[in-house]
DNA sequence: AATCAAGTTTACGTTAACGTAAACATTCTT
DNA sequence: AAGAATGTTTACGTTAACGTAAACTTGATT
């Protein structure tokens, strides 16, 4: 079925489009840990959705430590002294406001795509008299 | 005043706490081409313009030649063949969906802060149960 | 038995985005 | 005039995130 529990390393590079060497590697980095049956790796789905959140947040820009420190806040969030834990909060909050940050700034890079279009648009129109241009619906 | 008209390298590094090493770099890369006054660099608003659309792409995960591919949009947006032009809506479009992509994550990502937030919250809670711990407001 | 596919370790190579240092020019200040 | 501050070019060094290749193991297949 869609329910598999166990994957190859195949498997994931497959699913997700990388390569092996790039699982391997994070694993290296200490952001995954797959069981072995022999030499050989196995991941199960909770591995699995590391490597979905890894590449989450490479989508973000984030580095692989960063994803790390990610992973901690995750993993470590039930558990710890009290100072620990208000530190937790503390990177929960960094981190909510670099986002936010992005929020801000793909808004504006939406905007500039938006205006960009316009222009283009705009001179399709002028060499292309009879509307073939890229006009989303009624003048 | 406030609107001032050329700045010196190091009014850059400054206002956006960069060093005047990373200044040339982007020049060297081909996304800044400012003035020159014998040999000595002068920045127009303009520069000072694609100064912060660099740091803003950067903040966003895109390499510098990904924001130079904008600048192209951006600049050559109201001139070129009929080819060209159509050619630079598919890759606005392109860029659209990559944006879009990344709010999704962001969406998913602050679920999971939130997650984690909570769990935090609540394991404090139960340490200190004097209520100290970090809730918004009324019970 | 031999070959083949998939996996493994080890290690050197590569690219992007700067850091760092040296050696020099220019301008301003003392 | 002699520093000191700010700028410049040139060039080698560094880190992250893999790519690539070699040499080997293991299980399945012919």
């Amino acid at each position: 079925m869609n329910t598999q529990t166990r994957y190859s390393i195949s498997d994931l590079a497959r699913e997700f489009d990388i390569t092996t060497r790039s699982i391997r590697f994070y694993e290296d980095q200490g952001l995954l840990s797959p069981e072995r049956r022999g030499q050989t790796r196995i991941y199960s789905r909770q591995d699995r959705v590391r490597l979905k959140l890894i590449l989450r947040g490479k989508r973000l820009g984030f580095s692989l430590t960063e994803c790390g420190e990610l992973f901690e806040l995750w993993d470590h969030s039930n558990s710890g002294s009290e100072l620990q834990l208000r530190l937790m909060l503390t990177r929960i909050t960094e981190k909510r406001q670099a986002l936010e940050q992005q929020l801000r700034d793909i808004a504006m890079m939406q905007q500039e795509l938006d205006g960009a279009e316009a222009r283009c648009s705009e001179a399709l129109n002028a060499l292309v008299p009879t509307d073939t241009a890229a006009k989303p619906a009624q003048e």
